[in-house]
DNA sequence: GCGGGGCGTTGCACCATTTGCAACAGTCAT
DNA sequence: ATGACTGTTGCAAATGGTGCAACGCCCCGC
């Protein structure tokens, strides 16, 4: 692993907490002030770090620009989203398309619905990953070990009274989620919010994302939402049937 | 300017076209594999590089979550917000909040209208910058010179007959942006939405961030809109109070 | 107006880090 | 099996990064 780099990257995180300046950066990266300053002005070159008139440093906008070309590029999003956008239509509510990565769960896609729902999501917005469907579906296919190391190390904040409380909890969850092939979060991360799940397959069968669509009950209550389930996994197997296509298989 | 960290950063871009293996970056770098290699071995230690499947490496999550914190930690964003939800809610229509840096023009905040509009922006894109209300409001008030250097080096796509043609024309368009203080897209981006923006200037008058108000033509005629105006300019003038007044003076 | 402290910046000499090479390992296709 | 391809490792050479010390600058207090 390249030295030189890794301290360049380690600024990174330093600076998304806010705006530092020159000798509190190299501070907390425990180097000199001018290799700070070289590490910095590299990372300026390249757009990804901003001056700002008071001299200090802050992410740059070239960040967002990557973020947002590799979202657009991800294939699984592209495949989903005409789909999404189709399954928006017929039901009204939210739609949205997550995946795994590296024990995070993202939103890569988002079709807002028609009703004036305010939910807090954003895409390449973590998830709260403990009550998601989309969190629950994508973690219920990993191994059974890495599954379990995840549980054990993640928090379990208590959003409303039907958050999941703790790992055990949630493994016994998963594994439901599992068995079924669909997901479900009622209430658990906003109290008026109710959201249905399935997963998109790739062509080895695992899963590589999942969908959700997500309606506050002064529309529809948990139970008519369910009536949508079919119409949901339906249109999920059909992303995961034209993804498994078009992909070489491995 | 450090060349490892040169050399590692480079190789973000090149994955944001797409992914890549080890021996396509190696190339496109013009340096050995094994090099190339240890770049993006670190590069994948802080998440900002991902490994799918098939071994090939294209961006990864932390670079979202970066972009996402970073964001979210821009004073003059965490300041407009509440007024730009009021203002959404009095007038029902989707609502920007932008910054320039750099040379280029980014939403970095938006509030949906209740109408059913699909406009394609998104936090963090870069915007329209030829046509938007919003930026032509931040680059107004660029120096002279730098405005001009811009201007020519930009170019001016017709996404519409009434896009901006040319350098000349946008560079009068400025002028007069500059002059009354506010900025209007009649339909130069897309023919059916017209956009109304005025700026939000720090304690020493500069401006450093833009507000617009974006409306179909089918909901309101352009004449409508217009009459919106001194609403969305007294919200900008309180926010340019307030975010005056939190910052120290320089 | 003068002097001190803080911050960012530059040139330089040393040596740690990175580099490319060459050889190895694994996978797939013929 | 054999060959071609890709990713990976150990190593010796030297390039490129590092910390130091000195400088310039601005602001503040005396």
């Amino acid at each position: 692993m390249s030295q030189t780099v890794d301290r360049a990257l380690s600024i990174l995180p330093l600076l998304a907490q806010g705006p530092a300046d020159l000798g509190q950066v190299a501070d907390r990266l425990g180097v000199h002030k001018s290799t700070a300053l070289r590490l910095l002005r590299t990372l300026h070159d390249h757009g990804l770090v901003y001056r700002q008139q008071d001299q200090r440093y802050r992410l740059g906008a070239r960040l967002f620009a990557l973020a947002q070309e590799a979202v657009e590029n991800l294939d699984v999003r592209e495949i989903a989203h005409p789909h999404l956008v189709t399954l928006n239509e017929q039901i009204g509510h939210t739609v949205h398309l997550a995946v795994y990565e590296e024990s995070e769960v993202l939103y890569i896609d988002k079709v807002e619905g028609r009703y004036p729902v305010r939910m807090y999501s954003r895409i390449g917005k973590p998830v709260a990953i403990t009550v998601a469907a989309v969190a629950k579906l994508l973690l219920a296919d990993l191994p059974e070990h890495e599954r379990r190391a995840i549980a054990e190390k993640l928090d379990y904040p208590m959003y409303t009274s039907r958050s999941t409380p703790n790992a055990a909890a949630f493994l016994k969850e998963l594994a439901a989620v599992r068995d079924q092939g669909w997901a479900t979060d009622l209430g658990g991360h906003e109290e008026s919010i109710n959201c249905i799940g399935a997963p998109i397959r790739g062509a080895a069968g695992r899963v590589v994302a999942a969908m959700s669509v997500s309606a506050p009950n002064v529309v529809v209550t948990a139970e008519e939402l369910l009536t949508l389930l079919p119409l949901v996994r339906r249109t999920a197997d059909a992303v995961s049937r034209e993804y498994s296509g078009s992909v070489t298989p491995h």
